[in-house]
RNA sequence: GCCCCGAUAGCUCAGCUGGAUAGAGCAGUCGCCUUCUAAGCGACGGGUCACAGGUUCGAAUCCUGUUCGGGGCGCCA
């Protein structure tokens, strides 16, 4: 619909451009949707911009668009020029009532777009090392990724999901660590640490205990799921790991049993990976060494304190890094840049790796250095995303991976589900904080919750059609019903919200922001929902047979933009509630 | 000390990349509703867009500085 505007505008513009002698590029017109309704339908300050160009007042410009533009080929009802120079459109209303039976027939269809046909993203999230359950922040991660992904798929990408992890280092030799002592506590071959030791091990740490001694590592993981994995071990083997080494069996059956359990929870969420992709390979397959010698060619890698340097500082940042300790063994940072090479040389067009806030400021080193390495930064996008903190009794919720005090996803799915889960990570913006109300979440009466109130006004679509059916009456195929026959105000204004729905998608896809779909969706069920409730002014199913079947129309093309839209937000759309 | 994010209604947050009179949900107050589905509908009240400058026809939006809040600044990941 704007479009089609657009198009018209820009040719209008062209051509009053050519007959002042401009043979400058046409610029692209703002064409926007007012805030004010009484502003029209769509507003352009294009004669305001161009006035300088042109030497000429805004206001001239905007009379001599409006005359060339014409109805724009019976697009157009009015255009109005008002304020300093604001050209504002009216559509006529059959172009709108028209647009209903291109969404019904268009149906799962309506909204995507070949805007990223031929273009290859990888998406990068979650990528939580298996020490543990996912916690809120990972979910938001979670949920926001495979968001983005969605959108990507709908505007045409060819989209990789991938999920990259560590299973080797520190991390995993203290996980290993903390699995053994608990099965040696659990035989009886060593005490637990005492609550004060554990609440601060710098000070309290003990040796002993009761004359058994502590196994635990003073940096250990605390939680429950740890006992558990211990358990099973004890069940399996009884004493015959006493003297196995942690990092064995210890560290693999822990790490097997977090990853099920990772996957089980994105699973509940309704999230598959295409790549899970281990940090392991890039050791194996020689690619750390790879990226070394590259950055080494060119300058970018030097020797001090027994440990191996990249020369941040030489493209600017603020100071040199190691990437390979004196230990010998690689930091962090050397493995993530060899990753991003291979994510090159797989020959991803776009990359995007969404992240915590904690984790930025690795960020511009990784790009740099592979810019360093001759591959463009620029494909590569950090997508970040601040913390969720979650709320309860008016009380933050103090959250800790190593004290298990987190609240885990699984948790909250059991609570609330997980369509209320989604969308209540996806509704803000990424770089907002995130305020989970657990007592909200935790309510099981679910009055006002949008996830309810988007869903339920799809339901209701679909109940609309049983109604009809029990009283004869066959909805209507998209071509079926003549929908000039709605010209109520509340009509035309669902109509118009419908009618936003595919640049949206554009949009959102465009800047990764998901919300927008969110926020989208509560409008038009905000608008669907008090239509169907007010049976007094207007009745879907009446004795008027054609109203009758373009309000079912009308239901068909409200149906496929919400059912479409919770898509992209991995919800379901419930044909009964 | 430096870097990144945030600051908009009592609360939680949007605000289409610089437009016209500032938006929603919740909470509050007042009405309506035995309904084409039940968590429904309408109205009202509520704002110095943190503060101070700047850029221009025009700023919640862009720039600079300040304040407050969150995160980060390791041979941890």
């Amino acid at each position: 619909m704007r479009e089609q505007l657009l198009e018209r505008l820009t040719t209008a513009l062209g051509e009053l451009l050519q007959e002042a002698g401009d043979t400058d590029a046409v610029p692209t017109p703002v064409l926007e949707i007012p805030r004010q309704a009484d502003h029209g339908d769509f507003a352009t300050n294009v004669a305001m911009t161009l006035a300088k160009r042109l030497r000429r007042k805004p206001r001239d410009i905007a009379e001599a668009l409006v005359d060339r533009l014409g109805d724009a080929g019976g697009l157009l009802k009015s255009s109005d020029i008002a304020g300093p120079g604001f050209i504002n459109f009216r559509l006529a209303e059959n172009a709108w009532q028209n647009l209903l039976c291109d969404i019904a027939e268009a149906a799962d269809g309506y909204g995507r777009s070949e805007g990223g046909v031929g273009s290859k993203v990888q998406v990068e999230f979650v990528s939580a090392n298996p020490t543990g359950p996912l916690s809120t922040g990972h979910g938001r991660q979670a949920v926001l990724g495979d968001a983005i992904c969605r959108l990507l798929e709908a505007t045409g990408h060819e989209v990789t999901r991938e999920y990259y992890f560590n299973n080797g280092g520190r991390q995993m030799r203290v996980l290993g660590q903390s699995v053994k002592a608990r099965y040696l506590e659990q035989l009886g071959r060593a005490s637990a640490p005492s609550d004060a030791a554990l609440a601060d091990p710098e000070n309290a740490w003990e040796e002993t205990r009761d004359g058994l001694p502590v196994a635990f590592p003073s940096d250990g993981y605390q939680g429950d799921y740890i006992a558990d994995i211990a358990a099973a071990l004890v069940d399996e083997f009884a004493e015959a790991l006493v003297d196995e080494d942690p990092s064995d069996r210890f560290r693999e059956r822990a790490q097997a049993a977090i990853f099920e359990d990772i996957r089980g929870t994105l699973d509940r969420i309704g999230i598959a990976f295409d790549v899970y992709y281990n940090e392991q390979s890039l050791y194996d397959e020689g690619k750390l060494e790879a990226a070394i010698e590259d950055l080494r060619a060119k300058d970018l890698i030097f020797d001090a304190d027994g440990a191996v340097w990249l020369r941040s500082t030489s493209f600017g940042l603020d100071r040199d890094r190691v990437v390979i300790k004196s230990s010998g063994e690689p930091t962090y940072l050397l493995p993530d840049i060899a990753y991003h090479r291979e994510k090159f040389r797989r020959g991803f067009d776009t990359i995007v790796d969404v992240q915590g806030a904690d984790h930025i400021e690795q960020f511009p080193f990784v790009r740099t250095a592979t810019e360093a390495l001759g591959f463009d930064g620029s494909k590569i996008e950090l997508v970040m995303h601040q913390f969720v903190t979650v709320t309860s009794g008016g009380e933050q919720v103090k959250q800790s991976t190593r004290k298990a005090t987190f609240i885990t996803i699984d948790e909250l799915l059991d609570q609330i589900g997980a369509d209320v889960f989604r969308f209540f990570m996806v509704e803000r913006k990424a770089d907002s904080h995130l305020d989970f109300d657990l007592d909200l979440a935790r309510d099981k009466n679910w009055r006002k919750n949008p996830t309810y109130y988007v869903q339920y006004a799809h339901a209701r679509s679909c109940g609309l059609a049983r109604k009809a059916a029990e009283a004869g009456v066959a909805m209507p195929g998209p071509r079926d019903f003549d929908p000039s026959q709605l010209v109520l105000e509340e009509e035309i204004a669902i109509v118009k919200k419908l009618a936003e729905f595919p640049e949206l998608i554009a949009r959102a896809a465009a800047s990764r922001e998901p919300h927008h779909i969110a926020y989208y969706l509560r409008d038009v069920a905000g608008l669907w929902n008090p239509y169907l409730q007010d049976g007094k002014a207007h009745r879907i199913l009446s004795d008027d047979e054609a109203l009758t079947q373009a309000r079912l129309g009308l239901s068909l093309a409200v149906r496929v933009v919400l059912k479409n839209g919770l898509a992209l937000l991995g919800i379901s759309a419930p044909e009964q509630m």
